[in-house]
DNA sequence: TTACAATCACCCCGAAAGGGGGATATTTTA
DNA sequence: TAAAATATCCCCCTTTCGGGGTGATTGTAA
C-alpha cells in the first residue's frame, strides 16, 4: 500500500497536447503527484492497477472504448478510485450515464486549470464537483413545466401510473374511487393526446409533466 | 422598469436572526441591494411584486406556506426572479421538490458569506450553484447500483416496464417473442423476491436498478 | 470441462386490468 | 357566474398479467 500524502492521478485522454496540458498543470500542484498518462482505455487497462490512483481524468472521447464504457471497467479495475469526467460536449444524455456509471464528477474542457484542481481536491475529500454548465442542467433536468396541462390530481395519479401502480391500486392509495381513477386517467389521455399508459408517461415525461 | 446595474435581492426567512444576518453580509457587498425582508410567504405575497427582485433567498423551514409551497407561488408573482433555496436540511426529497418546482439554485445555511454571495452572482448570470453537499447528494441519485442482481436484458426490460410498456410493447421494441419478454420479468421478479409490476419498479428505483 | 447464468421460446389457465363509450354531481377557482 | 377540477357510476370487449411448468442455446467462470 502506498502511503504518501499525495494524491496520485491518472489521466486517460487520447488529445497529446491536451493530455500533457493537464499533466503539466496538474503536476505541478504541490499535493498532486501524476503516477501516469494513457491515450486510450485499452492502454490504462494494462498498467492502471499497478498505478494505484486515487483519481482518474477520464476523456469522454477516446479512440476505441469510450469514455462511458471505459468508467465501469475502470471502476472494476481500480474500485476505490474517483473518476472524473473530462469533456467538451455536456449533452444531458452523457451526463446522467456518467453519473450512472459511477462518476464522481463532471467537468467540460473550459474549465480553469485551478478549478480542475480544485474539483480533485473536492472529489478525494467525498464532494461532487460539477461546473456550472453541469449544475444549470441537472437543474433544468430537475425542473418540472410550470405550465402544465394537467391538474394537481391528474399530476399525482400520472406519477403513480410511473410507479407501475394498476387503477385498483392508486385508488387505494389516494383513498378515491376505481371508476374517479379512472376518470382522472381518461381525462390525462385526452389532456395530452394519447390513448396507453406507456405514450402518456412518455409525453409526460418529455415535456417535463411528471 | 427599475434599470440600475445592481442585484436586486428579496430575503424570505422566519428567524429574525438569521434574516438579518444575511441582509448585512450581503448588503454591504457592492453589486446587491437588499430591497426587503419578509419573515413569511405570506407578508412577501402582499410586497414582493413592487420589490421586483431579481433574486430571492427563500428558506425552506417557515411558518404558514412553507418554502417549497411557496416557490411555485413566489415564480407566478415574480417569474423573472431567481429563486435561491437556503436550508439546513438537505433531505434527498426536499431537493428534489425544490429544483422540481423551479429553484435556480440550492445551498446548505452552513455556506459561508462568500459562497453565498457568490452563488447570487452564478444564479444572475443563469448558472446553478449547487453546494458540495447538494451536488454530492444529487450525484449519488444518479448512480447506478454496481452490483445489481438484475442482467444487462432484465434491467433493460424494468426499464420499459417503467416507461408503462405492456410485455407486447417490449417484445416489439427489444425484437423479442412475447413469451421471452414474460420469462425476463418472471425472473426478474424472483431475484428482486416480488410479484407485481409496481413492487418490482419500487424495490428496482429504492436500490437504484434501475 | 463442468456447471451456472443469461437469453430465448413455448404451453396452460383464470383473474385482473385496460381502454372506449357515456353520464352526473360537487367543489374550487378564475 | 362559468369553467375547471374532482369525484362517482354504468356499459362493453379485449388485452394483459401473473402463476405454474418446460427446455434449448450461448457464454463464462470456476
Amino acid at each position: 500500500m502506498i502511503t504518501e500524502d499525495v494524491i496520485r492521478v491518472v489521466i486517460i485522454e487520447d488529445d497529446e497536447i491536451i493530455r500533457n496540458g493537464y499533466a503539466f498543470l496538474i503536476g505541478k500542484e504541490s499535493g498532486f503527484r501524476i503516477v501516469n498518462t494513457y491515450a486510450s482505455f485499452e492502454d490504462a487497462a494494462l498498467n492502471i492497477k499497478e498505478d494505484d490512483p486515487e483519481v482518474i481524468l477520464l476523456d469522454i472521447e477516446l479512440p476505441g472504448t469510450n469514455g462511458i464504457d471505459a468508467l465501469p471497467k475502470l471502476k472494476k479495475i481500480v474500485p476505490t478510485a474517483f473518476v472524473l469526467i473530462l469533456t467538451v460536449y455536456d449533452s444531458e444524455k452523457l451526463i446522467f450515464d456518467a453519473l450512472a456509471s459511477g462518476a464522481s464528477g463532471y467537468l467540460t474542457k473550459n474549465s480553469s486549470a485551478s478549478k480542475i484542481v480544485e474539483s480533485i481536491r473536492e472529489v478525494k475529500d467525498g464532494g461532487g464537483p460539477m461546473s456550472i454548465n453541469i449544475a444549470r442542467m441537472v437543474i433544468k433536468s430537475f425542473m418540472r413545466n410550470q405550465n402544465s396541462p394537467l391538474s394537481k390530481r391528474e399530476t399525482q395519479v400520472l406519477e403513480l401510473v410511473g410507479n407501475g401502480k394498476s387503477r385498483s391500486q392508486i385508488a387505494k392509495e389516494l383513498f378515491i374511487d376505481l371508476e374517479t381513477v379512472r376518470s382522472h386517467i381518461k381525462n390525462i389521455y385526452l389532456k395530452l393526446d394519447v390513448n396507453s399508459r406507456a405514450d402518456a408517461l412518455k409525453t409526460a415525461r418529455l415535456n417535463k409533466l411528471i
